[in-house]
DNA sequence: TAGGTATTCAATCAAATGATGGAGTAAAAA
DNA sequence: TTTTTACTCCATCATTTGATTGAATACCTA
């Protein structure tokens, strides 16, 4: 008993899947409204009655992009969590994002369609999601930040939540960024992994070095201390 | 001699401005492609040739958001730059976090314009853009990242548009992410802020004190200098 | 091979959308 | 007062867009 979506996936030849992988690309890079059915249908190659034989109707299909996406994206967090397991949290950070990254620009429209839904609204109801609640849970549990995967507290989430957006930004918004920077993609892809673990392994090191008093030896600046938790009041206890 | 924009931010009464600053939402909300002409002018109360009489077509409003949108970052990022100036690297970063954070909360469909415009197209060509490169050479000069605002390097670049999509990503997704961690606006706001200062803080500051040796006493974590630097061969040097 | 099933497309629809023309109205200028 | 200007809306167009129908074709099965 098969999905439509895990039988398109079986065969990459067939029409079906030939039409969610346009699909795929063509919302990502312009979005629920600015894709018509034409331009998906017209960069197959067929007409758009057997588009829609095919999906059904307009958000039929966005809702089939969307749930594939998620299954990839499920997938290949699994990938780097096997690789990472085990290592020490500044390694794990190292390694993932160097995979992440990899895997993102070799298919940037996860990024887009990931951050178009964050942040932009569609006229029609669209009846499912990004699992990002599942998939932060899971980084949390695995980065230390929440023992239960199922539970994590809003601050851990929203640490994990940072990390996505930061490697999700520069992958969606190479087309801004790059030129703007006269880079090739090589050398584009090279410095977004070195801002990215610049940015957020210090950050994550400090405070593992922290709540493992002596554990690890690094010292701390006592003012960001003072500044983290300065406005923690509301929010449940990270890692107690 | 006004612009037309100058005009309308004259008079916020006016019906230019009325129709303005519904697009600014609407477009914010909804995307280019996702907001029709008759959205906005049923927002304003109008008949349609009323909005194109004082703004000409689709693009010509949308194009005049996007402008609009330039004039107040662009005026509030030079108040904060004389707020936080003077001040050490860290309070700078504490303070315009704050103020930054306050401000786009209170606006949020500037970060909504801004990240749309980074991450998706649009099927017409507009012909303005925000003025990204020239407020990020501001941004890293003010930050210590370069001594040139006109020529900041690669690098320095990329380290503020982390900030600026960090913040961004925040507000712009706060339909998304504020339900998922079930927190009221108010604690919403605090926990992003306290989140910001926790993942961009340490970095900035351990940098500073890896540049000017001996001058802040904090001792650094090897493995992360030796991350950083590997793969820095493309981009030119930062703060030399 | 005959009959059925799955697939594809040309033709066509209805609604949505961007845009305009011209009539009407109120306020300002002469 | 008369004239001009600025503004607003109703009616209307042409195009785009999502979607369907029915005929044709290819494939499969008994």
């Amino acid at each position: 008993m098969k999905s439509p979506l895990e039988k398109a996936r079986k065969n990459p030849e067939s029409m079906k899947a030939r039409i969610l992988a346009v699909a795929r690309r063509l919302f990502g890079e312009y979005g629920f409204h600015g894709t018509t059915t034409r331009m998906i249908a017209k960069e197959v190659g067929i007409d758009i009655s057997t588009l829609h034989y095919h999906w059904g109707d307009k958000n039929d299909l966005y809702e089939a992009v969307v749930m594939d996406v998620n299954n990839d994206l499920g997938r290949e967090l699994l990938k780097v969590e096997k690789v990472v397991h085990g290592s020490s949290l500044e390694e794990r950070l190292n390694v993932s994002i160097d995979q992440m990254m990899d895997y993102l620009f070799d298919h940037p429209e996860i990024s887009n369609l990931v951050l178009l839904r964050y942040f932009s609204k569609t006229r029609n109801e669209i009846d499912v999601d990004f699992k990002v609640p599942e998939f932060s849970g899971d980084i949390a549990r695995a980065m230390g930040l929440a023992k239960d995967a199922k539970n994590p507290s809003p601050r851990a989430m929203m640490k994990v939540m940072s990390i996505m957006n930061g490697m999700h930004s520069f992958v969606s918004g190479e087309n801004f960024f790059r030129p703007m920077l006269n880079l090739d993609r090589k050398n584009y892809i090279r410095a977004v992994k070195e801002t990215l673990k610049f940015i957020l392994i210090p950050a994550f090191v400090l405070q593992e070095a922290k709540t493992k008093k002596g554990a690890v030896p690094g010292p701390l600046p006592p003012k960001i201390n003072k500044a983290t938790k300065q406005n923690a009041r509301p929010v449940k206890q990270d890692n107690p």
